[in-house]
DNA sequence: AGACAATAATGAACGTTGTTCAGGAAATAA
DNA sequence: TTATTTCCTGAACAACGTTCATTATTGTCT
């Protein structure tokens, strides 16, 4: 057998990533253990080791499994033939939703840290991509007078205004925005944005 | 002596406290460690937990300074005299240069999260008032059919918008607002918001 | 002042973490 | 088969938050 052993190793990648996700989506990021994750993978301790660096580099490559689900939702929420505001206003409902329905994994994605001084590597970096992906054509009609790397930074902030709002609600210690005016608040939020951009 | 006893304990709750916050502003929360605080307070180390219940109740009480400092700074980033629109951009800009100034301390108002299912006590929860109080009359000017609770709320939604672009801004680990453009891309948010919301 | 009681501080010890590493098992190559 | 390379194992380690029997300190009463 040419690859069984490269085989076996990406076996044992993928139980270690599958129980890691399991583990975050019932007790959250804090309920993450080392040896929680190897017992459901059904292998030694060690052997996470052997496979990632360490346990951040693990949550790294759930959050990517995150990070691809929330596109295709993201993808999904958009109608075809909708105007720049309508597309804005149903991308932001698409990121309520999905934070509300898998809002353990949707939380590991912001609350996750790596040691100070430590990046994360590139090709988890473009995954975030699709986080704004979609912001930028309603956005760019919105505004002509955006381009390029304004534009796309602009899209940036819109979505960083959507997140911080769900994200507070959430998740918030203090007096949050109760569950069901969320899809309001948001909606109202996206509303004032986008007429306040159009003039 | 009547109150030596009294003043002695909060002598060393003191001395815990700043030495916490010292810690946290120079390496952030996860560089925080029971042993170094009370080696910087000169205490043994288990005399952290005859003035407070545990860490996290140590951290709430630096993260309690913080928000009076925010509070204090808000208040003063507002000029008399000034209009709604410029209140709101005075507040958000106060805000970016809080964030900025005190990067790691600010951070820790967000990023510390309780054991899951416990919840901070009332006094601290009480104390995040000062995020949104200043924003509730400029607000109130713009939107005069919004009052009492529905105002509040929105006044949330507001502060969380702009707070959800700095966080991003600051903490990112993915394409970051780069901090030069930090204040402009919040200026405008805070601008189209406003905008959007006066009529 | 002196003796007793109540309270607080000490630091060694405990349980739980993430991570490592010498040894052994398993797969490939000869 | 035998040799060699590769990977997995799980006991051991270091660092952490927290506890607790012991010691020291403070306040109170005669």
């Amino acid at each position: 057998m040419r690859n069984n052993r490269e085989e076996q190793r990406e076996g044992l990648k993928t139980r270690l990533i599958d129980a890691a996700e399991a583990r975050i989506a019932a007790a959250g990021l804090n309920g993450l253990k080392a040896r929680d994750i190897t017992a459901d993978a059904g292998c030694a301790l060690g052997a996470l080791y052997t496979a990632f660096d360490d346990l951040d580099r693990l949550i790294l490559h759930v959050n990517s499994r995150t990070l691809a689900r929330l596109g295709a939702a993201l993808q999904a929420a958009v109608l075809p033939g909708q105007g720049p505001r309508a597309v804005m206003a149903a991308l932001a409902q698409g990121y309520v939703s999905f934070a509300l329905g898998n809002f353990r994994l949707w939380a590991a994605l912001f609350t996750h840290r790596l040691p100070e001084g430590i990046e994360a590597p590139a090709w988890h970096r473009d995954e975030h991509a699709v986080l704004i992906a979609q912001i930028i054509a309603p956005l760019g009609q919105l505004r002509p007078d955006l381009e390029g790397a304004a534009l796309r930074q602009r899209a940036l902030t819109v979505f960083a205004a959507v997140h911080g709002v769900v994200m507070l609600a959430l998740t918030a210690r203090f007096v949050a925005t109760p569950r069901d005016q969320l899809p309001g608040e948001v909606a109202a939020l996206v509303e004032a944005m986008t007429r306040g951009l159009a003039e």
